[in-house]
DNA sequence: TCTTTGTATCGTAATATTGCAATAAATAAA
DNA sequence: TTTATTTATTGCAATATTACGATACAAAGA
């Protein structure tokens, strides 16, 4: 026990779920916002923005990587970090696609 | 350490964050739709819909009625779960918020 | 009352996440 | 080459999550 079934549940249902999983933290939220404000695409200045050690950030860093929601590209010893355009609009129509299968009707009954 | 550091972030951050989380696990995800298909409200006959025990259900539905998506009545020794549909506006257009205040122009570059 | 049914809670084991210091690795500059 | 700078990785401790059996609790019906 403790590990997630995985297998009982759908692809889609089982994409939705990581994906929440890698906004599900303030930090990571922090980061992509700060990625979104400046849109330079700033790079790790992102420890001194957020107050968390670099170790801390660099892993944060990584599972959004890992789920495509940013890329890095390298420039000198500092890396580029941004959104990634095309992945953010996929999981942003997931989302929608999620929401909108519930029209409320606005009264709170069962 | 192994905590999260919420005093670090925003309000709003960490309100997104937790609702993420709630979404963030494929079985929640799976009784959010169920109730949305089931326009009934129908209860925890979920178990035997989902391959879940009883009481890994039950810890579920608590997490979700946690952050107020949804909310359940009773109805003899039955309890009707349903959308809770000003909060679910409420989660949408807090997601819609997020994703829309990246607005991609499809050139994958940093 | 006693029994049945449906749900919640408790306790616990397995696993995952968070955070950081220390260290490694890679590039730029001296 | 040596040194500084920037980022990634490793190892570990603290905490959180997931799952489930056992049990408690509450309402309906016999």
């Amino acid at each position: 026990m403790g590990v997630t079934q995985s297998h009982l549940f759908t692809e889609d249902q089982n994409q939705l779920a990581l994906i929440a999983k890698a906004i599900a933290h303030p930090a990571r939220i922090a980061i992509i916002q700060h990625l979104i404000k400046t849109k330079s695409c700033i790079n790790g200045d992102l420890v001194s923005e957020i107050g968390l050690a670099q170790a801390t950030i660099s892993q944060h860093l990584r599972e959004l990587k890992e789920v495509g929601i940013i890329q890095g590209t390298i420039e000198g010893t500092k890396i580029n970090y941004c959104i990634h355009p095309e992945k953010w609009n996929e999981l942003k129509s997931l989302f929608q696609n999620f929401f909108e299968s519930y029209s409320a009707c606005c009264d709170s009954s069962c």
